[in-house]
DNA sequence: CTGTATCCGGCGCGATACTG
DNA sequence: CAGTATCGCGCCGGATACAG
């Protein structure tokens, strides 16, 4: 996504995509929304990103009161992290956007395809 | 927002966050919405965005069929923009998120006023 | 396993100057 | 007025190594 990191902005839509920017943030979402992962688990499901970037996309997206964390003080250590009742509401909110980017990857497709 | 320029993703909310990515796309969108526009009307509303960037952003919104481009042959140039009826849906889409995002907004508002 | 610390390349975007 | 051409900075994100 767009380097979205704003001004001072009144903007709804600028201030809700502010909080999914970043090239890992929706996806993590979309991962929570089925229920509480673990960091390892998400790593797995989302090849390529890295240990540090997903640490820092937790760690804003937690500061935003998107995801809650939480640490249990054991050996080997484990944290789990889920989605706050605000984080679900943007899941939500996300939705009628999702339909609309599936139209648009139909276009692509049939665009894609030389004859119908 | 972020540099969601993405690879093959199936993802509908990256597909469409795609399509507004960049520093000034939404704005752009919110602007056309309540009707067409010149470029020179475009810059006087949004303070800092340069002609280079506009430009860019235009001509990309309009390859991903969400503005259309009319141009007057005539001297001066003349160029209008509008939007689309797919643009128009996208504005639609991107409501929800809208009202998420002031919602968010209201609370940053209140937290940062020290006792409520 | 979870998390931190650096280094560095790529590119989005702003500034500026110029053309038709 | 609409659009193009460069140049360069800032910062996100990938790689790697290391710590608890």
């Amino acid at each position: 996504m767009t380097r979205r990191r704003q001004d001072s902005d009144v903007c709804g839509v600028t201030a809700a995509i502010a909080v999914v920017d970043g090239k890992w943030k929706t996806a993590l979402l979309w991962l929570l929304e089925s229920g509480p992962h673990r960091p390892a688990e998400l790593r797995r499901r989302l090849p390529g990103l890295s240990e540090k970037v997903l640490t820092e996309a937790l760690r804003e997206m937690a500061a935003d009161g998107l995801v809650h964390r939480e640490v249990y003080d054991v050996l080997p250590p484990k944290t789990v992290y889920s989605l706050t009742a605000f984080g679900r509401e943007l899941a939500e909110a996300l939705a009628p956007l999702s339909d609309w980017g599936h139209r648009r990857l139909e276009r692509l497709a049939e665009a894609a395809r030389p004859a119908s």
